[in-house]
DNA sequence: GGGGATGGTTACAGAATGATTACATGCGCC
DNA sequence: GGCGCATGTAATCATTCTGTAACCATCCCC
């Protein structure tokens, strides 16, 4: 899968030396000297993170970036400016910018940073994996690790950890978890989540000491 | 809801040049001279973010994120370093980190830096919280800060200000309050309320000092 | 200033909630 | 079929919460 990154330049030379960078690289690439089709572009074609020049002729880079994320357009964006004030990167930060490089610059370093925002922004390479301080769960193998040592969950007791996880800091009540983990359908007991999660803070954490999952008393279970 | 920031950096006064601008921005922050207890911080506390040096005494900093990505741990790092070489830069965003910033730095620009880092990490801040004065509740995890400092409220308790915080400036009478937060069905006698209130102003401003609800005689209670 | 009404404060017991344990059922796997 | 494991249920114990009642303090109106 690769990336698809638009550049907005409106220097000819710069622009094709990113767009053949980029492409050697294995990126593809949609070049623009202006703001002008961009928004076609985002609304056709599914763009993984914009290089966005600010000092363009007529309109400013970061305010097109500004209104797309008023419309709620999370692309991510990393600017390319002469402009190297703080009061100019503090703005292109602050108008949605995910990094932020001053002209001239090494075209390397680019490369390196895209791949950086990239890495945070679609799934890391070790995709499949999620984790909540030291546990760390396998979801396609299935297999959890705690401190880096084994850990055997049930079936279960998996999948409550997982949605656990997968939201932590929020409480979930236990009609959350019933409907979730255990699959809606049946009818169960109030306290068969308590017993639950009791068997796995038992396998998790034996002699409890890391608190890893907190009671909130009359609401439900969280990891926070 | 605030994010908690380990930062690893051998000089000392730039260490605490560093924690004292993160925790005015409101920031927690766990400072190291060295790399030695980062490990168990990050396995014991939920940690947002680590800021490393890479110039330590002894180890590379990036060699110890890079043990902690082979470990699946993707807390994510902006490095801090001397080193400004070509090389010494790609070694680093190689290893994992997020962003990299060469010393001399501008304080600013890393603040700004590690907001675009946790903006893209975490979802966006100040979602489904709610706030009077100093107050904050964050509904999805139910935690409570008032002037930062966390307060443990019970659910009855939570609830009962979360409605007074919806309706600030609105006067709210006992049998509303009896049927919004107790729930209508079952009869209460008139303290119940009253008590309530008396253990919430209790929680939320013990000295009394603060005046966050107001008593209104003949009516109910409101924040104004 | 007095008396009634309203709200504040405190202590306490019972209720509600959760943890823990034991047991029973059901399922897969030799 | 028999064994072991997973998991739902029930019973019991521990803890915390909260409604109530009794008593004080304050306000308001005459």
């Amino acid at each position: 899968m690769q990336a698809t990154i638009v550049i907005v330049e409106d220097e000819e030379d710069l622009l094709e030396l990113i767009e053949y960078n980029l492409e050697k690289e294995g990126f593809e690439t949609i070049g623009f000297l202006n703001t002008k089709n961009v928004r076609r572009v985002l609304d056709e074609e599914k763009v993984d993170m914009i290089i966005m020049d600010r000092n363009l002729p007529g309109a400013e880079g970061s305010e097109f970036i500004a209104s797309l994320r008023k419309e709620g357009i999370q692309t991510p964006v990393i600017y390319l400016s002469a402009k190297n004030k703080d009061s100019d990167i503090e703005e292109g930060f602050l108008r949605g910018g995910d990094d932020y490089m001053t002209k001239p610059f090494n075209m390397k370093e680019l490369l390196l940073r895209i791949n950086a925002v990239l890495r945070r922004t679609k799934g890391t390479p070790s995709e499949g994996v999620v984790g909540y301080r030291d546990i760390l769960l396998n979801l396609a193998s299935r297999e959890v690790t705690i401190g880096g040592e084994p850990v055997m969950l049930t079936k279960l007791e998996f999948d409550l950890l997982h949605t656990l996880i997968t939201n932590q800091n929020i409480v979930l009540d236990r009609d959350y978890l019933l409907e979730h983990v255990w699959g809606g359908d049946e009818i169960y007991q109030d306290r068969t989540v308590n017993v639950a999660i009791n068997r796995l803070k038992e396998k998790i954490d034996p002699d409890k000491s890391k608190e890893y999952i907190k009671t909130v008393r009359g609401v439900g279970y969280t990891l926070c």
